[in-house]
RNA sequence: GGGCAGGUAACAAAGUGGCUAUGUGGCGGACUGCAGAUCCGCAUACGUGGGUUCAAAUCCCACCCUGCCCUCCA
């Protein structure tokens, strides 16, 4: 089975060849640790964890790196303003950002180099690009030539005349041509700073992914992605870059993540709409939150609202529901039924097979989840037919539908059911139970559920479903099925 | 001006030259004391105008509209 890509260098879709077999060099764009990471940053990282997740997912040894920007403009500017170090003001940051993107459940990459740790490493890189002929010094400035680079343009489908056209040149630049762009830029007072062969000073933003890709991946390595916003110029000046000081290709799947807009506008400072990913998780469940961008597809720009959230969170809740009832199932001990397990164990395969097929076709993660819910709807068919399906049977059903959904970062916790008392003391209280002999949640809901279902054996329904309704206010929905009740817990807004 | 994406039913979102995407919501049915869940069924689609074809929402042309990039941005 092959894994295609849609590649950006090329415009089409590719098969996946990777450089080294069985493994996958990644390199993703990360971080600038100057404010709080938002939705956007999550939208991209997920993206790319979930590319992670299905190249393990086929067999494949991943090594992914992405870069943390804490040498920059940005970050020097914020610090100043609060009066802190540069540096530290961004270390603070980056812990900040990353533990963020963990509450989200976004897994981390393999390394994460800083900027400024790799310094010495940047200048080398300057320097081969000023012997090779590309990079040229003005007053402590680095440049590089543009025009030096025939292929500059490459990614981004541009000629250089075009952009020329289009570039403005600030007055007193000291660059040759407006699109050259700085790899070492002279210290100003007051910024941090390094030593170099052309003055104190500090890198360009660019020349950092060239050269921490290049140095932890080797060249070349096989997939770099990142915004689309990056494409031009950040990704466009890193392949010159690299590529001029190596004279060897640099990535060779290129993957830029859609954007996302907030309520249909471009998610910006000025607009004052930037979603940081903290707020957010006060008032959504983390899985709600990466259930919305899996239901999109990576390259396509996600329009991110309140209501999405929602209609996420109730779509998600048909998988949870699937998920608890098959986990109750394979619990208990039951060896073969009457129903169709054959069948229907190998229709699970099937199933397997077309999420592969989605996602082998780049990504597909929006068809892949459209495969789990028809795998949804067969189970709970076959659920509905069988009177006491086997517990094996239930299992291989329960593996497979965790095995798919963790893909796509689904179903990865372990669902928190567990029950506080001091919930349920109120109700306890109101329908007059002795509250001396419970010692936990658990045996207080377990109570009241007893206490439910003697009313309903009385045929006693307005109490029944008095009781029924005062669970559902503090979040726990209870059913009624053949077996007994069934209550599971609801994330109360 | 140049580059890159799109316009699909109530909403979200895939896909395909002829065969149900899917989810949420709506309607009807089964089940239930009721509800819920679940199952079954139904409805509402492919921006506009041409063209190619036995057949196009899917290919081609034109047009209209939307978003993004060309300045820092995931």
């Amino acid at each position: 089975m092959t894994l295609r890509i849609y590649n950006t260098l090329t415009r089409k879709k590719e098969v996946f060849t990777p450089v080294e077999k069985g493994k996958v060099k990644m390199y993703v764009c990360g971080m600038t640790v100057y404010s709080d990471a938002h939705i956007g940053h999550a939208r991209t990282y997920l993206a790319f964890d979930v590319v992670r997740r299905y190249f393990e997912y086929k067999g494949f040894d991943v090594f992914y790196v992405q870069n943390i920007t804490d040498v920059d403009d940005k970050i020097i500017a914020s610090a100043n303003q609060r009066g802190e170090d540069p540096l530290e003001y961004s270390r603070r940051y980056t812990e900040r950002c990353l533990e963020a993107l963990d509450a989200l459940g976004i897994r981390r990459a393999d390394l994460y180099p800083k900027a400024s740790e790799t310094i010495p490493d940047m200048i080398k890189m300057i320097e081969r690009i000023i012997e090779k002929g590309y990079g040229y010094v003005a007053d402590g400035d680095v440049y590089f030539s543009v025009e030096r680079f025939p292929e500059y343009g490459k990614l981004s489908n541009q000629r250089i005349e075009e952009l020329e056209a289009g570039a403005r040149i600030e007055p007193g630049e000291k660059k040759r041509n407006p699109l050259d762009f700085a790899l070492w830029k002279k210290a100003k007072p007051g910024e941090p700073w390094w030593e170099s062969p052309w003055g104190k000073g500090r890198p360009g933003w660019h020349i950092e992914c060239s050269t921490m890709s290049s140095k932890y991946l080797g060249l070349p390595f096989d997939i770099h992605g990142g915004g689309m916003d990056l494409k031009f110029p950040h990704h466009e000046n890193e392949i010159a870059q690299a590529e001029a000081a190596t004279g060897k290709p640099f990535a060779r799947y290129w993957m830029h993540v859609g954007l996302l807009t907030v309520n249909g506008e471009k998610m910006s400072k000025s607009l004052g709409n930037i979603i940081n990913i903290k707020d957010l998780l006060e008032r959504w469940d983390a899985e709600v939150i990466r259930f919305f961008f899996v239901q999109n597809h990576y390259r396509s720009p996600p329009d991110f609202s309140e209501k999405a959230l929602q209609d996420a969170e109730k779509s998600l809740e048909r998988i949870h529901r699937l998920k608890e009832r098959l986990k109750k199932l394979s619990e208990r001990e039951k060896n073969g039924s009457r129903g169709d397990e054959k069948g229907f164990l190998s229709s699970i395969e099937g199933f397997k097979e077309k999420f592969e097929l989605a996602m082998d076709d780049d990504f597909n993660t929006p068809r892949a989840l459209g495969v789990i819910f028809d795998f949804i709807g067969k189970t709970n068919k076959f659920l509905e037919e069988t009177e006491e399906p086997a517990s094996e049977v239930c299992r291989r059903a329960l593996d497979t539908l965790v095995k798919l959904c963790n893909v796509l970062t689904l179903l990865q916790d372990e669902s928190k059911q567990e029950v506080d008392l001091n919930e349920m003391l109120p109700l306890l209280e109101k329908y007059e139970l002795e509250t001396l002999e419970i010692s936990s949640g658990m045996e207080a809901l377990e109570l009241l559920l007893k206490v439910r279902e003697d009313a309903r054996a009385k045929r006693d329904w307005k109490k029944a479903d008095a009781i029924r309704d005062d669970l559902q206010r503090i979040g726990f929905e209870v059913e009624d099925t053949e077996s007994g009740p069934r209550w599971r817990k609801k994330r109360v807004v």
